[in-house]
DNA sequence: TGATAAGCTACAGTGACTTTAGATAAAGGA
DNA sequence: TCCTTTATCTAAAGTCACTGTAGCTTATCA
């Protein structure tokens, strides 16, 4: 019998985090000591290590729950895991390129800076005038 | 003398953002028409179109936050901007490696897959078993 | 005048957690 | 056995950067 903070550093998952994932069913609700404490098998460790390591692949919590459920049912064809992978995979391919353009912009920003005072600040400058940009970059974010 | 919904169009914006951004003070308080409505002038636009432009390239708004504090004093050096702009490009840099990592494993998830049941499925053996990964991707996310 | 579009406030919801406060339980040593 | 330290508990609020909803009011134009 595993303590929380057993499986939280096995998988490097915060104990909260933990506490998080049994609140929206994602781990199964564990078995309690007398105290009231939880207290977890080998397979709760094994799930939760799925999901972290899915979850650093980028899964959405969304995808980590489908997947879990194919690998409950171990009869069902592979094809739903493999669409789930590639439209991660899609997904992450999409952020490269988006981010790729950013940091051409970006860099371009502080070559042309040479550290004079603000008025003359190229980083400022092209921040306010957005048809300076060499790409479009529509989408926003992480 | 613009309506919200003018800023909105021209900056592409939606107008609970505008408004959200005036909650937090990152725009000022708009003057109000006689019936409570906002008005803005051109310098609204000008530093709303800062903000997205800011946003688009990924700085948190309190990045955006300093960067118009040193846009409303000209006199400044320049320095301070241009280490907010590396320190986003340093971001944005190691974001793409990252995902370059998850991609090369998603990758190799996908590719060998060949569609059998969720038994023998290569997906789920991955994220089973994280000693199998190529990389070691610390970080979560987006 | 009256229809329609645009705007208003206030609040809840999103995702994936993290943080905080205050209390209780377990484990190990003297 | 007692004590101390460490671990755990619940419940609720906070994070980021918005987005969505409900129910109402204002502005604009024919």
């Amino acid at each position: 019998m595993l303590a929380i903070g057993t499986l939280s550093r096995k998988t490097g998952t915060k104990v909260q985090t933990i506490r998080y994932y049994e609140q929206i069913g994602l781990m199964n609700e564990a078995g309690r000591t007398s105290g009231g404490q939880r207290r977890y098998y080998e397979k709760d460790l094994d799930r939760l290590a799925f999901i972290r390591h899915s979850r650093q692949l980028g899964f959405s919590l969304d995808s980590i729950r489908e997947l879990l459920d194919l690998s409950d049912n171990p009869s069902q064809s592979c094809a739903e895991a493999d669409s789930i992978a590639r439209r991660q995979l899609r997904q992450v391919e999409q952020r490269i390129k988006r981010l790729q353009a950013l940091k051409k912009e970006l860099k371009r920003m502080v070559a042309e800076c040479d550290g004079e005072s603000v008025a003359e600040c190229k980083v400022l400058e092209v921040l306010r005038d957005h048809s300076e940009c060499l790409t479009n970059h529509d989408e926003i974010g992480a």
